[in-house]
DNA sequence: CAAAATTTGTGCGTATGTATA
DNA sequence: GTATACATACGCACAAATTTT
């Protein structure tokens, strides 16, 4: 080993990395207590509760209080954190924060356009049904959907045998659904167009066109960034 | 408020977090020291080091020993870290993970296509044409060139004026150049031919054939994701 | 160059809250 | 309800790194 006795918050979360890996735990799993890493790691308590934080802050692990800790979910939830913190901390003039995140959500359902229309053409599809009834349904009562929309997009990740892009949807999704209120960016007036674009993304790709599904997600991401262009010009076309 | 007293480790973390905001600080900026953190939150010095030890993690705060504390650069490397760890954690009969990765990257890369080539075709290029040189002269030679090769998809990414796409497309492949290698995957014999697609990315671009980079997109990882085949049966076509 | 001041890093003891048996 | 095990919080003392005097 390089450092030995000194650098113990570094190496403490490596050695603690390193364990997992070691004793082969998965997710759930629960670790050693704190006294007992103090003594297998032969550092301090404080050493390892830092340590041990720095990692619940990753996902890496999870710790619940009175009872013990666990391996975690290695989720994406470090990236929301942090991409909404940036979201409020740089709104610059423009939104320029939100406006990418919402081109990512954009780029990320196009890109996923061939696999979609694919999987979707002929296939059951009730489930997505329901979520884009209930979405227009609600905009008839002028109301948010916000729920329905998530739901949308998990169900329409979750078809796709790539668990990563699932939750990559979820992440931005849940970034831009915070970050937006918090900068002023309602959009309510839009919410018409946009259930109705979620039933277009639903019917081109159940009838596999994937033209068609490609405008309808155009159409969906639409509304959002005319609100961005109200602000301040785009940076690009 | 449910806790005013209790619940020091969350409650301090957004403590410094509003701390932030109400300053109007930004990355780079120092915080104030830890024993006024103490002062000002009336929390004990341990509370206020485990808070920042979250903070440090999802890089909203900086640390330099003996120096002070600082606002982080906000960027995506808690991703990295915690994606990695994943991979190695769950590789997977089929190195799902690593698999899952490299289909996020030809995603992001396919879905940046048609900014790639409004902004390339007729543009200056020496930077993206040197990458290319070096690639193929290395690649002669039998000789890895992850330098060229993440440089080629960064200066790709920073001409799209959208910071967050070239700020995932740098850290996916950080997490795919990391993680490949401690599952084994190797890939130098494509040596030529990835280097041969990096170039064939560029001439499409400048001559302004959205089919042919994308084309060119599909050969670059062809290689890797044919690898990945030849362990297991890929789950989608 | 050297000493002092400042700031973060580490270790340890103790008291308290919380879940489980 | 009680006992036990565990995590949480606090405060102090000292070590290490950096900047300033």
């Amino acid at each position: 080993m390089k450092q030995d006795r000194h650098d113990g918050a570094r190496a403490t979360v490596t050695a603690i990395k390193d364990l997992i890996l070691a004793e082969h735990l998965k997710p759930g799993d629960p670790m050693p207590t704190e006294a007992e890493l103090v003594d297998r790691l032969g550092v301090s308590r404080s050493s390892v509760r830092e340590a041990v934080r720095t990692l619940v802050a990753l996902d890496i692990l999870e710790v619940r209080h009175g009872t013990g800790t666990f391996v975690g979910q290695l989720s994406l939830r470090p990236l929301v954190e942090g991409m909404v913190f940036r979201g409020v901390l740089l709104p610059g003039d423009d939104l320029s924060v939100l406006r990418e995140v919402v081109e990512v959500r954009r780029g990320l359902d196009l890109s996923l356009a061939p696999r979609v229309v694919e999987r979707l053409s002929g296939a059951e599809t009730d489930d997505l049904r329901d979520c884009v009834e209930q979405m227009k349904a609600l905009a008839a009562q002028h109301t948010t959907y916000p729920v329905q929309d998530r739901q949308f997009h998990l169900n329409l990740a979750e078809r796709l045998g790539n668990a990563l892009y699932g939750q990559l949807v979820a992440a931005f999704w849940d970034i831009h659904t915070t970050v937006a209120p918090r900068l002023g960016v309602v959009g309510q007036r839009d919410l018409d167009v946009t259930a109705a674009a979620h039933g277009a993304m639903l019917d081109a790709a159940v009838s596999g066109d994937l033209e068609a599904y490609r405008a309808a997600v155009e159409a969906h991401y639409d509304p959002i960034l005319r609100v961005l262009d109200e602000r301040h010009p785009a940076p690009v076309s």
